[in-house]
DNA sequence: TAGATTGTTAATCGATTAACAATC
DNA sequence: TAGATTGTTAATCGATTAACAATC
């Protein structure tokens, strides 16, 4: 289910930015193409945002749903590996995402340590671990290639990093403690293509 | 369950590398972290493709899943929007992809067009449309701003377009006969964010 | 008060797991 | 033939949808 609440988010967003103030869930069915009692049962599992007769304030309901998804709290974040991948999400993040900030980049890479990328600076692999402590990194980004996304891992499990946001394409192994959120980009191509030959067969 | 599919070809694409012949169900489940029932349901789901008391063929069965995912199909593609995460896709797929390759790409940036990324030309937006119907084009890569995609993907549906890999933050809607695979970065990192409030409140 | 719409329970549907007969 | 393991049916579980009473 919480896989559905960042589109929710998404359409309260932009809702919010129409200056559209209550919305019920029917409404909100036909824009998101869900169905009304979904809406109903997902918004009401995490408490009841909305009012008989009235619906659901637009406004409140986002607030609400970016403190379930943790919006509301900071999130400082390293990447590892600064190749264009990486460089991309850096540049990306930055613009947009208020409450998640990079505080640094690091890559075995001497052409790139001690350069910046968007304002981050790219450091050693070596420093990475201590980086971590002393600044209170909550979230790696992992965008190397599959083999040292498994050592890196490694000794990310050693730090007190709270989550890594995985590129590499590789299901990681981690201690419970840690979150992993993969972006599995071949995967996604690959049930494209699955979805481009289904569609000429028929 | 199309979803697992491209799982279960990463892994037995490893097995394969590493020499392993055959594989059960049994092996793969605990390798894989799914129950052993669940792979025999979902393989058999596409036809027969192993034997009883022995097995699946590593080679065999990974070869199959790649005509399921229509991997063995050449698939040119180009790239809407040439700036920083365009350029990693680009750089990335031309890379590691044999069947897919970009065969031209596309900005509004005038400072951009005319120039290549990892040997693909980038050309003018307005060229777009003819570049598709004359080159076959299968896929678009669209890594624009939210904005740009929506008014793109009007274009792309008035051409022989077959599907659209959509980076873009917003929900595209297109003709039923183009499929539509997003990329959504930003809930991706909000499904993270959210677990790690979860579990620092426990 | 009447109308609207949620919150919530019950019914349905689909997906996962368990079990075992078929068969290599 | 005996052992292993699939293919497949039946049982279970969870998620979605429908229905409606509660209430604004």
């Amino acid at each position: 289910m919480i896989g559905r609440l960042p589109r929710y988010y998404r359409y309260l967003g932009d809702l919010k930015s129409e200056g559209v103030e209550r919305i019920s869930s029917q409404e909100l069915s036909r824009i998101m193409n869900v169905t009304a009692s979904q809406i109903r049962q997902d918004l009401n599992n995490f408490g009841g945002f909305g009012q008989q007769g009235y619906g659901y304030n637009t406004s409140y309901l986002y607030d609400e749903i970016g403190k379930i998804l943790g919006l509301n709290k900071q999130h400082d974040m390293i990447l590892i590996g600064a190749g264009k991948l990486g460089q991309a999400i850096v540049n990306y993040m930055n613009l947009k995402n208020r409450g998640f900030s990079f505080k640094g980049a690091f890559d075995i890479d001497p052409a790139l340590v001690g350069k910046s990328i968007a304002n981050v600076p790219v450091f050693k692999m070596e420093q990475m671990s201590d980086f971590i402590t002393k600044n209170n990194i909550d979230i790696a980004v992992l965008t190397v290639p599959k083999a040292a996304a498994i050592e890196i891992t490694q000794v990310l499990s050693e730090t007190p990093i709270k989550a890594i946001w995985n590129f590499a394409h590789v299901d990681l192994k981690v201690p419970e403690r840690i979150q992993v959120e993969s972006v599995h980009l071949q995967d996604s191509l690959m049930k494209l293509s699955y979805n481009i030959r289904r569609n000429d067969e028929n």
